[in-house]
RNA sequence: GCGCUCGUAGCUCAGCCGGAUAGAGCAACUGCCUUCUAAGCAGUAGGCCGCAGGUUCGAGUCCUGCCGAGCGCACCA
């Protein structure tokens, strides 16, 4: 019985007690959310429901008159062992250990699939992510929207929602104009302007593209500035998708904003919010009354030299997405951008779309890293900034996506390079991966035992005889089938929420408890014992508990090891 | 000055959109390897959940104010 089938069978407890006359039918007048915990404290059962307290006032009647006509009821469902009354109204509810151990056995049947919900079903989302300027390496903080933002694509996805994964490159504006001037500077052997980028990378450009472009040196003015602006954006662009590519993370669509100018998107959007009633003229620019929907000042689409804002792309942008079918449309910022987010919606607002359905923001705070405690600052244009390729370099990608997406994004994090160039123990992706691999070792030796046939371990545990979950009934092992139970509703939050850490912080859990099964519950037979029924049943939980740790894993972009 | 985000163990962070005695990892200390991976397990210690009010059966969680940290407040990109 999983978490979901007893909320169900709570409702259906509650109407019964409708139906009798024991409570009142406002109970059940408007829908139920039934909330099953898993409580801390072990004397408080499997799981415990706060419904008799929620539902009390509604009921007219105290909430442990509420708990006893639920109690009576729950108890006689099946797989229900018990069902006890505590506190000011709780119910702590305990599974037959066969009802519970029954799912051992159907999370090794179900296997990758395990975990995806539909809780999201038929939602079409685009999540944008990173959205760098071409003009150089991708830094920490896009790092941390590569893991998080990636990691978040995979869990909307296992929530049944159509997700696109895009990339918007800022390829416009007088950012690109430095950006080729700082390299042709180098190539002519002039200093750097002041404005420009100074980072190391700049003469490597700018070494590269004359290299492969000699004729580049006889250019002059514009049009050299240009061609350097053009090759080196070419350049750059690719090296970071490599590099992503190399992170793990992938894109579904790169969205140039000089199409959007080109194609006469972004005029047609101010058209668009102009016949919405939105568009003022006003000293000579044309303003997006943004102050209809909560932005502080109005915001400038075309300014008076007749140049169109960085704004007013934005706006061309969302009409894009809106147009090609996108219900709703999730960005992720870093901390400096927070200010954007009244405008973003603003933008959907004017366009005559609910913000809060259209747009989510989410706002990620800055990572720091500290070396000898120092912290160092990240600037793109400075020339010591920490990539993301530094931080692959020295942690590999498992650790870097990991520790970055274990995390909340709104929260600061800081990284420690001690703890993470160390490579030992410190680091938690370690210990979940070391779960997995633990496992691994045990099923592989299951099979050398001949306990288990080679191949898909589903058939292999099939084969291997009769599983009988009603001898799961150690309390590691009801802990174990306790937190496997939980694995869909922890990827169900993550997706609602936005919040993929949940599902690192639930594979930590989960490989606590799987490292105190095996310290107390061995699977294996020693010497010549026989091969029990208690063994299989075992090896079933040990692969099931696999099977969600790789999942898990899965979601998060991180590897799934047989062996360390 | 206005606004956004954040303040939880020595450190890094969770806390399931109001539930029971606030958790994990690291660091410290004590035990456990002739048996399935000791990258593990068991235990000890560590807290005014920034401060003060409010809302209610019940607040780390919601509201208000204050303090502190970070970041924003362009006809920049």
């Amino acid at each position: 019985m999983t978490p979901a089938e007893l909320a169900d069978a709570i409702l259906l407890a509650v109407r019964d007690a409708v139906a009798a006359n024991e409570l009142p039918a406002e109970v059940v007048a408007a829908p139920l959310d039934i909330k099953v915990e898993r409580p801390r404290q072990k004397e408080h059962g499997d799981y415990a429901t706060s419904i008799a307290l929620v539902i009390s006032k509604t009921a007219g009647k105290p909430p442990r008159d509420v708990a006893v006509a639920l109690q009576a009821r729950l108890s006689t469902v099946a797989g229900i062992e018990s069902v006890e009354i505590a506190g000011p109204g709780f119910l702590n509810i305990r599974l037959e250990a066969a009802a519970q151990g029954q799912l051992a056995k159907a999370i090794v049947t179900t296997g990758a699939t395990y975990g995806t919900v539909d809780t999201l079903k038929g939602r079409v989302i685009n999540l944008e992510f990173i959205s760098a300027n071409p003009t150089g390496p991708l830094h920490l903080g896009h790092a941390r929207w590569a893991a998080v933002g990636d990691a978040l694509g995979r869990v909307l996805s296992a929530a049944g929602a159509e997700v696109t994964r895009e990339f918007y490159v800022n390829d416009v504006g007088v950012q690109m104009d430095r950006f080729g001037a700082s390299m042709m500077a180098i190539a002519r052997g002039e200093a750097v302007p002041e404005d420009g980028y100074h980072g190391a990378y700049i003469p490597e450009l700018s070494a590269q593209i004359v290299a492969e472009n000699p004729a580049i040196m006889e250019l002059s003015g514009v049009d050299q500035l240009q061609a350097f602006r053009d090759a080196g954006y070419t350049l750059q662009l690719k090296q970071q998708q490599d590099v992503l590519s190399q992170f793990g993370t992938h894109f579904d669509v790169w969205f140039s904003e000089t199409t959007l100018h080109n194609s006469g998107a972004v005029d047609a959007a101010i058209e668009k919010l102009r016949e919405q009633g939105h568009v003022d003229d006003k000293d000579g620019a044309v303003w997006l009354r943004t102050t209809d929907f909560g932005d502080d000042k109005d915001r400038v689409m075309i300014k008076a030299d007749g140049e169109k804002t960085y704004f007013a792309a934005d706006a061309a942008y969302y009409l894009d997405k809106r147009e090609r079918g996108f219900q709703q449309c999730i960005y992720m910022l870093g901390a400096d951008h927070h200010g954007y987010v009244q405008r973003l919606r603003a933008i959907a607002a004017c366009a005559g779309d609910d913000p809060d359905q259209s747009i989510d923001v989410l706002i990620g705070q800055l990572v720091k890293i500290v070396e000898d405690g120092k912290e160092m600052r990240l600037s793109k244009r400075a020339g010591n900034i920490i990539t993301l390729e530094d931080l692959v370099e020295w942690v590999g990608v498992d650790a870097a996506r990991y520790s970055l997406a274990r995390s909340s994004a709104d929260t600061p994090l800081t990284l420690d390079t001690k703890i993470l160039t160390s490579r030992t123990t410190t680091n938690p992706v370690f210990t979940v991966q070391y779960a997995h691999a633990r496992i691994s070792s045990v099923l592989r030796n299951a099979v050398e035992l001949k306990i288990l046939g080679s191949g898909d371990i589903a058939a292999a545990l099939e084969q291997a005889g009769e599983f009988d979950p009603s001898l799961l009934t150690h309390e590691r092992e009801g802990d174990l089938l306790g937190a496997l139970a939980e694995f869909p509703r922890v990827v169900a939050s993550a997706a609602e929420l936005s919040e993929p850490h949940r599902v690192a912080r639930y594979l930590e859990e989960l490989a606590g408890t799987y490292h105190r099964f095996y310290d107390a519950c061995r699977v294996l037979p020693h010497g010549d014992e026989d091969v029990t029924d208690l063994v299989r049943a075992r090896l079933h939980l040990c692969a099931a508990t696999r099977v969600v740790v790789a999942n898990g894993l899965a979601l998060l972009g991180v590897s799934a090891p047989e062996r360390m």
